[in-house]
DNA sequence: CGGAATCCGGAGGGATACTG
DNA sequence: CAGTATCCCTCCGGATTCCG
């Protein structure tokens, strides 16, 4: 790990940075959510309870800038538009699932550790 | 994903809050540094580089709360204290190092895509 | 050495209103 | 429907200083 992170790789850019990038709060469950396919902005707002019309659009904007995810919109009425992850996209879906498996399958543990933490401290 | 993530199990928490919760600048960093083994603070500094004083003291104190990492202090002069991974903060390290590994080997193509990216904005 | 405490600017991000 | 534009405020996180 440590050799992974202090690389650094073009334009002064490390691997922390990229980490630092995509590590906030919408980013890896936005890409989880296209997991399937194609889904329309709408139908993405709905599957990500919680998030705003802003942090939803910065965020896909962002992925379409990394590469992650493309943007299709149909000339329609009312209009359509599509996100879907590109194939750069699906190789970060393994690790973001893991991810995402790995608190569920955690989370118990997680929050048992938290509740004798809290009551020892007081 | 949508179902492990509309998956409410304590208290009104949801794995998204954990997600969220641990998507921090510094999590993942410091449970990916912590690798090998026991580590000291000081030493745990320098391997995660650029992050001050302040956020590895407070990442750390998350850690030991959600179970993660145990801390342990030795009574001598100068002080010391050492932090390693535990049993369960192990089980993070896959996914952990998952993403820092697909980080690493994707970002050539990430920077190309947000060149492409530019160039067609402006 | 390994922190704790305080101060503080700025980014992150929500709510709302408006547009093509 | 799928955004954009603005306002506004929280709190993240860096810098600095002090303590056992």
């Amino acid at each position: 790990m440590q050799e992974l992170c202090s690389a650094t790789v073009q334009s002064g850019e490390s691997i922390r940075d990229l980490l630092d990038h995509l590590s906030d709060k919408w980013t890896l469950l936005v890409v989880g959510m296209l997991e399937q396919g194609a889904v329309r902005y709408g139908e993405l707002k709905l599957r990500v309870p919680g998030i705003s019309q802003r942090m939803l659009t910065l965020t896909l904007k962002k992925l379409e800038r990394d590469g992650l995810v493309s943007r299709a919109s149909f000339a329609e009425i009312p209009p359509r538009v599509e996100y879907r992850l590109t194939a750069l996209g699906e190789t970060l879906l393994a690790p973001a699932l893991a991810f995402a498996r790995w608190a569920h399958e955690s989370s118990d543990e997680i929050l048992a550790a938290r509740a004798l933490y809290d009551s020892r401290a007081n």
